[in-house]
DNA sequence: CCTCTCGTTGCATACGTATGCTCACATCAT
DNA sequence: ATGATGTGAGCATACGTATGCAACGAGAGG
C-alpha cells in the first residue's frame, strides 16, 4: 500500500541504501544520484516511515512534555514557544499528561521519546529517578524535583518579590496575606520563601492566619482569597502564587463587595496576557516565560544530542509590573 | 542496552512470538505461561519498544491532533477533555501546529499517526485532500472544510443565537453590531449566517458599516470593537465571533470610557469559563465543547477502527446565556 | 604498467515486534 | 487401536530504514 524507499530506488535505478543516504543528504552520495533520487521521491509521494526510521536508528526525533493540568492557562503559553523551538531542531513536542505518579514514567519509556520535559513535577515525584535509571535524558521546565539534579530553567523570584513588597509597604501596607501554590512545588516553595525573606528584609513578617496554600489554579485562589477577606482583620494586600490564583482573588474580591484596589491589593505571579488586559490591569511579578520554553527547548536538544557533562540551570530573572490592583492601603 | 521481549523469553523459557502474546493477553496462551512470562518481563523490567510494534503492526496507536494557534484560549480547554477520551481507548495524542497549509499533511502522513483530528481547517484547506489521498482517516473537530466530506462536530448556533437576538431586540436595541470571525473559517460563516437570519426572522438586518471581521483573537476582538465604539452612531450591542474576542471587545470599551452594559453590551460565544467569573460576566452563546471534544475522540476511534461507510456529523445544541454585559439599550 | 587512493554505490544485516502457519501433544469419540 | 478435534507453543518471516563493510571504477602517482 504504502511507498517504501524501495519502489524509490527502483525508479531511481539504485539501491534502497542509496535512496536513505540521498534524501537525508549525504555527502557520500553524488549530486547526480541525489537529484534523481529526489525526483523519484517527489513523484512517487514518497513520505519515509516514522517507525521504520525510529527502529532502525534507535532515535525518534520525538520529545515528550510532561504536564498534569493541561487546564492551567500557564502552560497554554508555553507549549506553543516550546513546540517551535524544538520544531527547529527538528523535533516534534509529544504531549503526556498523567495524574498517577507510578506509571507515567513508564508510559514516557514506552513510547519511544528521546527526551522529556517535566513541567509539573512535584518535588517528591519518582518519575526523575525512573527516567534516570531508563537512561532517557530530561530536563525541568519551571520546576524542579528534589531527588534527582537535572538541567532545569528556574525563575529567581527574589528581586521582582522583594520590589513588589517595597511598593506595597511604601503604600502603607502592613496587613499583608498570601494565598500560594501548593508546598510539594519547588516553584509553590521558592516563591513563598522569596515573599517571606523579602518582608522580613524590612522588618515585616507574614501573620500565619492571613496565609493559604492550595493548587495554583483560579477556583483555589478564589476560596483562599474569600476566607482571607472575611477575616476580622483581612489583609489589605494580597501576594498570590501566581496570575491564575490572582483571577480568582479578583473574582472572590468582587463576590465579597469588596473593591479592587480601593478595599484589598492584589499582586499576581507570571504576568500572563490577561494580566495587562484594560478590564483586568493586574499587578504582577513578571518574567520571559516565553524565552524560559525556548530555552528548556534548547537544553533538551543538547542533552539529547552532546550529552554533557554539566547540568545547566538557566535562572530567569523577574521584575514587578505595577498596575491598577495595587493602591495605597486604606483602613476599613 | 534495551530490554528486548527476547530477554524476557529467555528468562521466562519460551519463544519470542509467545511474549509478544503472553503480554497482550492473548487467548491462545495459557494462564500458567502468561504468569510465567509477566513475571520475567516485571523482573527485567521490560517495556515494548513503540517502533517495533509500530513497524510490525502498521499501527501506532497515536492520532494527531491539528492546531494552527495553541495561544487560542479554546483549544487549551478542548486538549484536555480529548486527550482523555482517547487515552480510555488507548490512543494517545500527539499534537501538530503548523501554519503553512502545503507541508501540514506530508509531516502528518510521515508521522505515521493512525488517525488526525482537523481543529483549525479553514474552508479553503487542502490538507484534509492530501490525507484522504493517502488514506490516512480525519475527523473534523468544529470547523469543517469544504472540498472533502468527513466525520465531524460541530456547533449548530441557530437556537442560541436566535435566543440572544430576541433577548436583545427585546431590550431595545436597534443599532446591532458584530464582530466575527474570519471568512474563511466554516465555524465564522455559520455564526454570521446565523446571526443574520436570526435578525431577519425579526424584520431587523445588521447595518453593514457595523460589521466586521479577523482572526478569532483578543486583538482582533478589541480592534475592531475600538472601531466600531468611534463611529458617529456606534452600535448599543455588539455579537462577538467568540468569547475571546468578546474579552477584547471589553478591554476596547474599558479603554475608551465606555461603560458595559451601560454604555454598550457585548455577547460572546462560547462560554469558556472567564464568561463566568465575576469580574467579567460575559453574556454568551453556550453549548458543551467539552462533551463536543470527547466525541470527536470517539469518531475518531470509531473511524480508525470499524471504517464505517457512512460519516457521521453530530450537531451540539445551543443556548443563551444572559449576564451582565447585557443590559437595556441606552442613547448616549 | 602497477599500485594506491578517493569517490561512489551496493550488499548484508540489524533493529523489535506481530502474525500466519506448522507442529507436538493430549483428549476424546468411534 | 485409530482417527478426529482442540490446545498451546514455536518457526519463519515481514515490516521499512539505517549503517558497517566490501566492491567497483577512475584517476593519480610512482
Amino acid at each position: 500500500m504504502a511507498i517504501t524507499s524501495r519502489d524509490v530506488a527502483r525508479l531511481a535505478g539504485v539501491s534502497q541504501p542509496t535512496v536513505s543516504r540521498a534524501l537525508r543528504d549525504d555527502p557520500r552520495v553524488s549530486e547526480d544520484t541525489k537529484k534523481r533520487v529526489r525526483d523519484a521521491a517527489a513523484l512517487l509521494g514518497y513520505v519515509p516511515s516514522e517507525a521504520g526510521r525510529a527502529l532502525s536508528s534507535g532515535r525518534t526525533r520525538r520529545i515528550g512534555l510532561l504536564v498534569t493540568d493541561l487546564d492551567n492557562q500557564f502552560y497554554s503559553h508555553i507549549i506553543a514557544p516550546l513546540h517551535r523551538e524544538l520544531e527547529t531542531h527538528g523535533y516534534q513536542l509529544v504531549l503526556h499528561t498523567e495524574t498517577t505518579d507510578e506509571s507515567v514514567a513508564e508510559r514516557l519509556i514506552a513510547n519511544g521519546l528521546d527526551g522529556v520535559i517535566l513541567a509539573t513535577t512535584t518535588v517528591e515525584s519518582v518519575v526523575p529517578l525512573r527516567l534516570r535509571d531508563r537512561g532517557l535524558p530530561f530536563v525541568y521546565f519551571n520546576r524542579t524535583a528534589a531527588l534527582v539534579d537535572a538541567d532545569a530553567t528556574v525563575v529567581a523570584p527574589s528581586v521582582g518579590l522583594q520590589d513588589a513588597v517595597d511598593r506595597g509597604l511604601a503604600l502603607g501596607h502592613r496587613r499583608i496575606g498570601a494565598v500560594l501554590g501548593p508546598q510539594n512545588t519547588s516553584t509553590g516553595r521558592s516563591r513563598e520563601r522569596a515573599l517571606r525573606a523579602a518582608l522580613a528584609d524590612r522588618g515585616v513578617s507574614l501573620d500565619a492566619d492571613l496565609v493559604r496554600h492550595g493548587p495554583f489554579d483560579t477556583d483555589a485562589g478564589d476560596a483562599a482569597t474569600a476566607e482571607l477577606l472575611a477575616l476580622e482583620g483581612a489583609p489589605t494586600l494580597i501576594f498570590c502564587g501566581n496570575d491564575v490564583m490572582a483571577y480568582g482573588a479578583l473574582n472572590a474580591a468582587r463576590r465579597a463587595g469588596v473593591p479592587v484596589p480601593d478595599g484589598v491589593s492584589i499582586i499576581g505571579f507570571d504576568d500572563l496576557p490577561p494580566a495587562s488586559w484594560p478590564i483586568i490591569e493586574l499587578s504582577t511579578i513578571a518574567y520571559d516565560y516565553v524565552q524560559m520554553a525556548r530555552e528548556a527547548g534548547r537544553l533538551m536538544v543538547r542533552r539529547i544530542e552532546e550529552r554533557p557533562q554539566e547540568y545547566a540551570h538557566v535562572e530567569f530573572a523577574t521584575t514587578f509590573i505595577e498596575r491598577r490592583t495595587l493602591a495605597a492601603a486604606v483602613t476599613r
